[in-house]
RNA sequence: GCACCCGUGGCUCAACUGGAUAGAGCACCUGACUACGGAUCAGGAGGUUACAGGUUCGAAUCCUGUCGGGUGUACCA
């Protein structure tokens, strides 16, 4: 109670029409965030709202044997920002990497490398072949019926758990694709908890229909196994189950892995980081679920987000349409080096920098508009360091930097500080003091974006504020003040950008 | 056809979830003490928030309809 009056004492509330507004003491203001932004350091902002609670966050899935776009970007790294915003919220978080590595199109893949696989360079440039191979596959189907039904024997086989020949080449194009992934995520400063592809579940398929077949929801339809959604929607096609064939489909692994989690952890929350062109199929899982009775279904959430598009159309794997996410940020790697070494020649780690500030620019790029807005890739905006974008932030945390080595080389800035002289950085300390709250916010919504327009909106105050208030060379209680507030934004900054998963040079 | 999502200056996006004069960035124009680093900053120009109704003290935001774009629509994932 005492904490909560000292804190009130300098507020006070104006009645002005419908509106109730607040006059805040901002010398409190200045004081109370700046001391408290440098009492809890890196901390700032952290909470244990989440104590307790696991949040398991599936992110990424990439398939195997098909290169990684920059579609798969925005999961992996929207994901990634959402896992760290709850971690910093005290949650216990599970990144999950749910590979595509299962389905007949593998059945497809392993016919297609029988057939032609000595065509390519499979261990040399494995991606590049193996979608050759899967391109050539859709185009020969058609005129050659032998293919689509060697191709249903090799997944037939792949499904009947034989450890045959078929068993070991998807083996292999597996461990292919993965070592591809793997360099990507690290270049990303990417890692998951769990790597498991969706193979893992293979063991569990016949129980999970066993389990949903028992609670007495499923029928016979046209030969496969369903689960009619009808009552939640007159036009909601059924769930499958099982083909004809009795092989499995997506929604069958999808179910299996979603008993496994829930068993396992128990989540608070369990957030699928997947495109919203599978805003049906999550509709689907979750309906099957809710007509089994289970009430964690709720805490299922598609976190869907908008499509990556190119200008000349939809991306498409099967006619080659595809940026590749290597390219990009070999580009943005490349561009960002160019730019340093015009603008700070004597930059001393310019090759690290140049990596930080590229790949920056790239998945802050990503993240900065609402999750569920279409993108479409555009290089030129891709490759932007000026404006609203990653670089500017960093540019930003990087003059902060410049400006507390000053003053440390100077020996200022260790007066006692006079809050009040403050006065014109109120919109910065009045933000500064918003952090822990968009932070909650951001999580709540899994939303990234809201962290990221905050960061934006900072930058934009800190850098009118530092051009028009030097720091350097006043009295030194206002220098002690302005160093403290440079000090803590810049703290606040670093922090604001891992969550993102960008790093924070010092200088650039 | 049906379902869901989106529609805000030329372009890309905000707007604290119904509040005050709708804010930024890019591009364009004009400027910044021989610069606490110009990847920055100051200023200018640019809006009937797709359109038409409705709800109320008040709507970019909620409801209805229309138009435009995107996605999905049972044996792909």
């Amino acid at each position: 109670m005492g904490s909560l009056d000292a804190r009130l004492s300098g507020i006070e509330a104006v009645a002005t029409g419908p509106y109730l507004n607040f006059r805040v003491d901002r010398a409190l203001l200045a004081r109370t965030v700046i001391e408290g932004i440098l009492a809890q350091g890196d901390a700032y902002g952290s909470s244990d709202e989440g104590r307790g609670k696991t949040i398991v966050v599936d992110l990424s899935s990439p398939n195997i044997a098909k290169p990684m776009s920059v579609g798969h970007l925005r999961s992996t790294v929207i994901g990634a920002a959402i896992q760290r915003l709850h971690d910093v919220l005290g949650y216990e978080t599970i990144g999950i990497n749910h590979i595509g590595d299962w389905g007949s199109q593998f059945g497809k893949l392993v016919a297609a490398v029988d057939r032609w696989g000595d065509t390519v360079d499979l261990e040399r440039a494995p991606i590049k072949s193996l979608l050759a191979l899967y391109v050539r596959y859709h185009e020969e189907e058609e005129g050659d019926p032998s293919l689509p039904a060697a191709a249903r024997a090799a997944f037939q086989e792949l499904e009947s758990g034989e450890d045959g020949k078929v068993r070991a080449t998807w083996r292999h194009l597996t461990e292919l694709s993965m070592e591809e992934f793997d360099k990507i995520y690290s270049r990303l400063n990417v890692k998951f908890d769990l790597v498991r592809g969706e193979s893992y579940y293979e063991p569990y398929l016949d129980e999970t229909v066993d389990r949903i077949v028992e609670a007495g929801i499923t029928e016979e339809s046209e030969g496969a196994l369903v689960v009619d959604l009808s009552e939640f929607g007159k036009n909601l096609p059924p769930c499958l189950l099982r083909k004809g064939d009795g092989t499995t489909l997506y929604a069958t692994r999808d179910l299996a892995a979603a008993f496994h989690r829930w068993e396992k952890y128990h989540f608070h929350r369990a957030l699928y980081v997947v495109g919203s062109d599978q805003r049906l199929h999550f509709k689907q899982l979750k309906l099957v679920l809710r007509r089994m009775g289970l009430d964690w279904e709720p805490r299922m959430e598609h976190i869907d987000f908008g499509m990556m598009r190119l200008p000349e159309g939809k991306m498409s794997t099967r006619k080659g349409r595809v940026v590749f996410l290597e390219d990009v940020l070999d580009r943005a790697v490349e561009e960002a080096a160019k730019i340093i070494a015009e603008k700070n020649p004597g930059l001393a780690d310019s090759d690290e920098v140049a990596r930080q500030v590229g790949i920056g620019a790239v998945v802050f790029n990503d993240l900065k508009r609402e999750r569920v807005k279409d993108v479409e890739f555009v290089w030129e905006e891709v490759l932007s360091f000026e404006g609203e974008t990653g670089p500017y932030v960093q540019y930003t945390h990087a003059r902060l930097a410049s400006i507390l080595r000053k003053v440390a080389a100077a020996g200022e800035g260790e007066a006692e500080p006079d809050w009040a002289l403050l006065e014109d950085a109120a919109p910065i300390l009045v933000r500064l003091g918003r952090y822990p709250e968009v932070l909650t916010s951001a999580a709540a919504h899994a939303e990234p974006s809201e962290l990221t327009s905050y960061l934006l909106a900072l930058c934009r105050e800190l850098n009118a504020w530092y051009v028009k208030s030097r720091v350097l060379g006043g009295e030194p209680a206002l220098t002690a003040a302005r160093a403290q507030l440079v000090r803590s934004s810049k703290i606040l900054l670093h922090n604001g950008l891992a969550i993102l998963g960008l790093d924070a040079p010092e200088e650039m």
